[in-house]
DNA sequence: AAGTGGTCTAGACCACGTA
DNA sequence: ACGTGGTCTAGACCACTTG
């Protein structure tokens, strides 16, 4: 005999608790670099064992949503940490050694989403977005020219000295920016990645010839619930680094 | 339950166990697409509980080394599986469709390795190489070339018509050949993305004119215990593809 | 019905960081 | 000394596959 299931959909508890803590996480109960409660007060929070709360959040850390230390306690992930201030960045010199980049800030304006990005974003259309524009020098050498695009919602009252000063002056990342002053947090990110050739606007940036090798690399980042909040489009000259990549 | 054991390690057990696995999947103990023993059957050899040997299973899960089937086992992963035999491939149309390539070969010699190779593979410069050069088309439009390289001593015996065979004709690839005939299984590796121009020697295989913007990517593949065996150079048009990449 | 992986619990103890 | 995450165990029960 055949049982028929109408509700086929089993979520395990561990599951469930992961989503809570995610919305607990998107709703800002817990801000970045902030401890969560133990893994004790979880178990007693939400009526399981702390078992059960323990494989929710290997999920959440193994997402790079939650960062565990010892002794300590379980951590929102921020991209204001050293550690993992980088961590989206795939760029790395020939010699193999990591560099970090020194931003110079082109433009910060205003535009409309053409149908491309308006699909990637999942907005309409010529719905309002900020636009920012930047070069990346590594050692002094321009090396990535970014051309960045949020909605426009999301970024309000939003100057190019104060994007210039906390990336530089503070050394931190556009999206620690993003986390720090507009609540949002970036957890991933897709990239699709194709050569192309450098043109009369890019060339002069990246210190090439028109028709230079570049990387085009298309990105959607993404916050909670995968939802996109961040378009870039960047070039990168790959004469003295390389995109890095692992598979398995 | 457990017995003190004699060697002193810092090791977790449960990493103990993992590597232990390890050892008996790199000893040819277990065959790709068989089963291995059952989690309490571990436990039992191992003289650890079910549980620990369930978290050594849970680690080798996600490194893509084995694969679980509820209610029939676990397996040893295998290049020969359909939903597995493309998963390094991150080649998709523009479209965003995933298409799988058919491989025209057109060399299979021998060679040595210069310095690059030789450091990349971890073997001397000069020793003796296989060398396979190849273009993958996708709906018959050339789109890869690659020039792949493998230790000599790794492929004895091996000739471009059992390659095309099991390619082609077996719908397989290099790794499934690599894994059925030659014992070798790739389960991870690691790409240095570049841009570059179409040379003479590319341009016409591709069907691209000289000068044309190509990714050029280098891979290192490895087999267990990190041990690279395959060094490759891919030359991809991105007129109608992308590489496309996840960040988290 | 039997066997396998998947979930969940409760409790013990270890390793680490802080006070 | 205490609280945190990290490991390990033993056992119960659920979900899935096969005979």
């Amino acid at each position: 005999m055949r049982k028929e299931t109408a509700t086929p959909s089993f979520l395990p508890l561990y599951e469930q608790i992961k989503q809570l803590i995610l919305r607990a996480l998107s709703d800002g109960e817990w801000q970045p670099g902030a401890a969560i409660p133990s893994e004790m007060e979880l178990a007693r929070r939400y009526q399981v064992s702390q078992g059960t709360v323990r494989k929710a959040l290997d999920e959440l850390v193994m997402d790079n949503i939650l960062v565990r230390r010892q002794g300590k306690g379980t951590f929102v992930a921020t991209h204001a940490d050293d550690g993992t201030a980088y961590r989206f960045l795939r760029l790395m010199s020939l010699s193999g050694e990591q560099e970090y980049p020194h931003s110079e800030f082109i433009v910060f304006s205003r535009g409309k989403a053409d149908a491309q990005v308006a699909s990637r974003l999942g907005v309409s259309p010529g719905s309002a977005l900020a636009i920012l524009r930047r070069v990346l020098t590594f050692s002094g050498a321009p090396v990535v020219y970014d051309d960045i695009r949020l909605p426009a919602a999301l970024l309000k009252g939003v100057s190019i000295a104060m994007i210039e000063d906390h990336v530089n002056a503070h050394k931190g990342t556009l999206y620690s920016l993003y986390e720090a002053q507009y609540q949002i947090r970036i957890i991933a990110a897709h990239e699709r990645i194709r050569a192309t050739l450098a043109d009369a606007v890019v060339a002069p940036l990246l210190g090439v010839a028109v028709g230079a090798p570049l990387l085009a690399i298309e990105r959607v980042a993404f916050t909670y619930k995968n939802q996109p909040v961040e378009w870039r489009m960047s070039y990168v000259n790959t004469a003295r680094h390389y995109h890095f990549d692992e598979l398995n």
